[in-house]
DNA sequence: ATGTTATTTGTTTGCGTCAATCAAATAACT
DNA sequence: AGTTATTTGATTGACGCAAACAAATAACAT
């Protein structure tokens, strides 16, 4: 698909050296683009970004992002999905070789390492999620699939713990991830709406310890 | 508030019957207005809810909505304080007589209660703030303010539950007012989000159980 | 009737969307 | 290879619609 004859070296904004195909055309814009895109949310929020400032901000026309994402809503998608990359694979990262209770701690750790790893995509990956939660939409429905994933995950980790003996039988499996998973999202939306009484870092740390604690809790009952 | 010369039988749309006072009139069409912006919200969201469809769907001219509140904004500032004109009553009443640890659980199923009695309210209210983390404005202002005075209450219930030996004096208090607020408001978010999946009453119900436990366990501690 | 205030209507500005067009890159042909 | 045809990326202009503001009209007050 590339036979490009090995000239270009990887240059960051719009080179006008040689000829580049049009797929490093294409990709050259759509990351500029979604940087673009990403800075104005975390600037104006999702309401205040045109696609006319995205095009623009990118170094192109203010047409260009319609006509390669669709609509507004499309982009977003896409900035979502290129946010979740990372998300994902500092969650596999994360729980590497893992099982059980120390997966599900290690689970809770990535959202800290993601933060504070990649703080502009979480910021901007919870700012879409959050301000898309009164459409109904395909952004929704990501969401909702997101959610339900995560509950499943962390269902799964419980199981496996108690399956190890590390957790008691009769635990309530989903009333608790359930609530792992809502406080994880409770946390980063304080965080986004209150930045300065909220502190990631000593947030999570602390809510994992409080989680721990019901676990034991449980587990000496 | 409504000394309505008990002739009209609650009709929808603005009636067209005999002399009313200014402040009759105004009261009226605020009224009908903000009832029309929250069907509006709840069918649309934020984004796609047009000050000419609020004010032509209550019976009135597309400009009005913009006359009477000034913005978009501000009309749904309005909407949000009405909407916890009816937290705050729940509120009250939930926690009527009632101390330390008592209180802190009344606390807890006020939310469900809310829920309940005016679920249009709490899923409007819920979409209100989840749309504005974005922006930097006076509705994300009024929601910092109001997450710090949640969790300061809670802070200074769990206070007055050590004061009467009903909790230890160790407890990291504001580590589990954290816990608190951010879980009711994580799984608000997951129930509007993807209402099949979860069940306020029940979820509530269980994340209270859960909490709970936490604070009896750390009672035995 | 006259003043005041609620409500309507006219107008401007800016965004999302689409169609038409230009320009660059790839494919086809000689 | 060199030339032309086709595809595809990118720009520009136009239309509909909503937010916002101002001026006009209707409803109420005294």
């Amino acid at each position: 698909m590339t036979p490009q004859p090995a000239n270009d070296a990887r240059e960051p904004i719009a080179t006008k050296s040689a000829r580049r195909s049009q797929q490093e055309r294409i990709e050259q814009s759509d990351r500029l683009m979604l940087d673009a895109a990403e800075a104005l949310v975390l600037e104006l929020g999702t309401h205040a970004t045109t696609l006319r400032e995205v095009g623009e901000r990118a170094g192109y026309s203010r047409g260009l992002a319609h006509a390669r994402f669709g609509s507004k809503e499309q982009l977003f998608m896409r900035l979502v999905e290129r946010c979740l990359d990372n998300w994902f694979q500092e969650l596999r990262k994360a729980s590497k070789g893992k099982r059980g209770l120390s997966a599900l701690v290690s689970r809770l750790d990535a959202v800290v390492e993601y933060a504070l790893n990649y703080p502009e995509d979480a910021r901007v990956l919870y700012i879409l999620w959050f301000e898309s939660v009164g459409v109904s939409s395909p952004m929704k429905e990501r969401l909702g699939s997101f959610h339900r994933a995560a509950r499943k995950d962390v269902c799964d980790l419980l199981r496996e713990s108690i399956e190890e003996n590390e957790l008691p039988q009769e635990l309530d499996i989903d009333a608790i991830a359930l609530l792992i998973t809502s406080t994880s999202f409770g946390v980063a939306y304080q965080w986004l709406v209150d930045a300065q009484s909220i502190e990631v870092e000593t947030a999570v740390a602390s809510v994992r310890q409080q989680i721990l604690a019901l676990l034991r809790s449980a587990q000496a009952a």
